[in-house]
DNA sequence: CAAAAATTTGACCGAATGGACAAACGTTAG
DNA sequence: CTAACGTTTGTCCATTCGGTCAAATTTTTG
């Protein structure tokens, strides 16, 4: 016998179905015009209803566009997370670059989401910033570390190259009209995200060969 | 005598003093906010006037956007100018990155105003995009080309080397509150600059000698 | 100084926007 | 079948925003 007490509403099939409508949507509005630039109504059409219905799964705006930043962090932190002791060193960061640039290419939204928020102070999100990311990086600068003591990398600052890993790899995804527009209709097609991996990982793993 | 002749209106001292007072608040508005998060009272206070005094000024936020934005360009450009074929290589592409940083460094609303303007995909800017710096990089990257068939540095994308210089610099004007937050109150002062420069040299420098 | 030109602002307007609400419509368990 | 619950929408509202206008004030010029 369930006996259903007054407060933790359960979520409904639909309702579960219906809000990954709409976070699909928001991300798409949110990541293109920032949270200011988008609108409740333009996210409820690229959703497919009408914005009451919209506000009928979300307390408002700026419910939905938390809960998307919340789910982005975990995505983004992942492929540090595997930044792993074990293996060849410049094998391990290689790796690490490749899958960054594969996020860019294959999730530019999020990317850009991101990029959004950075831009405007990261107002809703600068104590996970101050966080759980600086405690990751931290960890992670230490692994670094550990390979420049043992002459495996060549020594300079960690936190600063894993800056260069973000910025370099980020960069397809956010100023991608940029990239596109300077490469022209030739160079810009889909081969882009293939020089670009090829030129990072000789400047990254040249640049780090220790001497 | 001078006949004022219907069409070209002279620019008094006021509008002038005026207008260079309002594109410095709106700079400040427009690259913390984005185009659509900004408000003209925002700018008009932070310009220390009435709106209506304002729109005297500018025909609407539209045309103060866009003013600032072909200037920004200007300076923007800047820097690749003046990378030259004369000198040894290796250290005019060093100090093309240290000019970058310092720019990221001085400039840090310019570079926010250029990043929010792509993320947006760039609406306002696609030709000059196309046209203008795609004809500078193009050049440049010409110039690097022959540095590698020279065997002065060691060979790689041109247009995306050009690209990981721009990515890594802006990053720390860009992503500004992330970078302090990952480095804490510590290391995030105004050294970071001078970290960030150190390791920049280091991973460029050291990955385009030719071997 | 006074007329003309330039500058400034309070008040106002229409459109867009985030959100509220109650009524209508569907779905499902007993 | 029907009552209860979940879902959907048309309508409405207060606020904000970009922009206008005429009147008031200040500056420039002859």
């Amino acid at each position: 016998m369930t006996v259903q007490t007054a407060a933790p509403r359960r979520r409904t099939r639909i309702q579960i179905e219906k809000r990954e409508l709409i976070l699909e949507a928001a991300l798409e509005v949110f990541s293109t015009h920032g949270y200011r630039g988008a609108t409740v109504d333009q996210i409820a059409e690229a959703a497919g209803m009408s914005k009451p219905n919209l506000l009928y799964y979300f307390k408002g705006k700026e419910d939905i566009h938390t809960t998307l930043i919340s789910r982005l962090l975990e995505t983004w932190l992942a492929p540090l997370k595997e930044l792993d002791d074990i293996g060849d060193p410049l094998t391990e960061l290689r790796s690490y670059i490749r899958r960054k640039l594969e996020m860019a290419r294959d999730y530019p939204r999020e990317s850009r989401l991101f990029a959004n928020e950075m831009l405007q102070g990261a107002p809703r999100i600068t104590p996970m910033l101050e966080g759980e990311l600086k405690t990751l990086v931290d960890e992670k600068a230490e692994v670094i570390k550990g390979w420049m003591r043992a002459g495996k990398v060549a020594r300079t600052d960690p936190w600063h190259l894993i800056f260069a890993i973000w910025a370099t790899t980020q960069h397809y995804a956010d100023f991608d009209v940029q990239v596109r527009a300077v490469l022209g209709p030739d160079r810009g097609g889909d081969g882009r995200f293939e020089d670009a991996a090829r030129m990072l990982e000789q400047l990254f793993v040249d640049g780090l060969k220790p001497r």
